[in-house]
DNA sequence: ATAACTTCGGCAAACGATTGCAGCCGCGGA
DNA sequence: TCCGCGGCTGCAATCGTTTGCCGAAGTTAT
């Protein structure tokens, strides 16, 4: 009957200790005001009672939550995918560390028509909003590119508003990936694309592919470049695609690892080896690459990093120590088995 | 210079409205004793000025926050998963129609020592914590036990503490699955197990294949359980091992997909076909399982809709209208190609 | 016309912290 | 002995809402 297990709150702390309210509350910031002894005589009455600090109270008057906000697009299984889980993590322990919660959004119809990414911040529920996986058509970060509200795009960038980021270098990886093929001597080179019309990352790395291209003379040719939805199974149906219609391509640059493990799955079933007879390229490096049969060759994205950065320089936007961040992380090739780089035996490309 | 986008309280309102403060908040949490006329006229100022409620000093007043903190173990890659993955979504979306947000924890060594898991309660920053893929190593949950903080499991549940829980009925799904395998003339089925020693619904699920062993007259032999550790890769070496010693095994049981997923990898390796000279049937339906090919037959977990109503039924719990939840979902056999049952040609058991 | 109800809206006390400012106390120097 | 100065503490205002209780009108019954 009786709620025996009743809250203490910073009052009942000072009165068992016989300081006024405000020590206590001094004592709980570590506020150097407060002599030694008298902190310690506070601390051991909030050990034995147990005694928490209200954190709504705390952040009704400090104005501010440690709060952040993880928003991530309307997926299939958006919380499902090792791209954003990698990402999450990082920004959770760095989060962690750092005192800060980490709030979970999806970026639905819903909560864009409503407004809840503005009003997340007007209620003071939280401090600032890291968005992973954003593209073209997520209009509305254009009302949090005026720098009021702590923002900050994680992985991912755009040149048409002015706002915060942490990005890995992507032309970088996919000049190094279409350069590693080059070299191996590879030139009808077939591109599994993915969300290039909506993704400027996924244009960036189209356009470094371009750009070899260019810069090794071989002549660009449309034919060679499918859409693989950023999907296995869009990966399978694209190589199979541009296999059929291209029987010359030696080497396949899939612009993520899910549609090149695809396409590799579907040139098994095909009765094509990997690499003698077609190689193939990835970029990202989830786990599963490095499990595949052969080894997906591919671009390492240090994607649990990233978020650790993202995160603490979104808490130093918070705290007003930075104003802009435009990071740029370099990211490098991994050489697996999967373009024969490594093999004895010699790759089916007579070399240049 | 000047803060000019300063924020709007329900002081503002009021005085743009000509009414009281109380009149004010009375709107804004639909009290009926406010006239239409009134209510109409404050809700036209709050539209004008675009007031937001500070939700730290409603949270301060209410005593709860309309929050609710989802916790996952540490696992590998624990955001990274399709199972926790579905999860969460089920959980977010009913969370979101409900008014609630989800907070993001994971169970790690840290959280555990400081007794995250009691301050977020004590600090009065969520209203209850749901747990994602407990096991017996998790002794922490015994101080919730009590009913006093709002607490529950989601898909899992335990024998030794009297806690609320989600679940789906593993014994019946796990004693389908081994029927099917026994129905269609297997006798040495090989098990693949994982986890069973911390996690009460791996045990059932073993505990269940041994009763239908035992119901049908096959002998149990130890020899045909091997561990494959929950993982793809562990699947793999479980079957290979399993097959090495015991070439007479006609079928596999694997406790989840994704062990069963790397079973028929290693078999194919092994060129064995699957289901002409062994039936694989997995545990869980997860995307791959009928994308594979053969299309996995596997246990259908309806993990979005369970995330749904373990959210549904943890809001009441918050609310008091229930005291206890421990709900079991019930699952079914999803039949598709990796046992023969469908197949034309005759699997490669004799039937008895 | 008066008593007894309703309706509707305002006062002020919570909710549980933080923090600027003022005051007290003891000690050393003149 | 008196004054000034530091070092500590405590008072009280503040953060932005909610809500119990009270009272002014307006209604209806007698």
């Amino acid at each position: 009957m009786s709620e025996s297990k009743k809250r203490y709150t910073i009052k009942d702390i000072a009165e068992q200790s016989g300081v006024s309210l405000s020590t206590v509350s001094l004592v709980l910031n570590d506020n150097p005001r407060i002599s030694q002894s008298t902190r310690a005589r506070v601390l051991k009455t909030i050990e034995r009672l147990g005694y928490q600090p209200n954190r709504m109270a705390r952040a009704l008057a400090w104005r501010h939550t440690r709060t952040l906000a993880v928003l991530v697009p309307q997926l299939r299984h958006a919380f499902a995918d090792v791209y954003f889980g990698e990402i999450v993590s990082g920004i959770y322990d760095r989060a962690s560390r750092l005192g800060y919660k980490i709030l979970l959004e999806v970026a639905r119809n819903e909560f864009i028509e409503s407004k809840e990414y503005l009003q997340l911040y007007d209620q003071k529920f939280i401090d600032g909003i890291m968005f992973i996986g954003a593209n073209s058509r997520h209009r509305f970060v254009a009302e949090l590119a005026d720098g009021t509200r702590p923002f900050m795009l994680v992985n991912n960038y755009t040149k048409e508003f002015d706002l915060n980021y942490v990005v890995s270098n992507y032309r970088y990886g996919g000049w190094q990936a279409a350069k590693h093929l080059v070299r191996l001597g590879h030139r009808r080179i077939g591109f599994i694309s993915g969300g290039v019309a909506e993704i400027q990352t996924s244009q960036d790395i189209l356009e470094s592919f371009k750009e070899v291209l260019d810069e090794s003379g071989i002549a660009y040719d449309p034919k060679l470049i499918v859409d693989g939805w950023l999907t296995e199974e869009g990966g399978m149906k694209a190589a199979e695609e541009l296999l059929r219609q291209n029987p010359d391509v030696t080497a396949i640059f899939a612009l993520n690892d899910k549609m090149a493990l695809g396409a590799m799955k579907k040139m098994n079933e095909l009765g094509l080896r990997v690499p003698q007879d077609v190689a193939v390229v990835g970029f990202d490096d989830i786990p599963q690459a490095s499990f595949a049969i052969p080894g997906l060759t591919t671009i390492h994205q240090p994607l649990y990093e990233i978020g650790k950065l993202a995160c603490e320089r979104m808490v130093e936007l918070i705290h007003g120590k930075v104003s802009r961040v435009q990071e740029v992380i370099p990211i490098y090739l991994t050489v697996r088995e999967s373009c024969g780089a490594r093999l004895k035996e010699a790759p089916a490309v007579k070399t240049v």
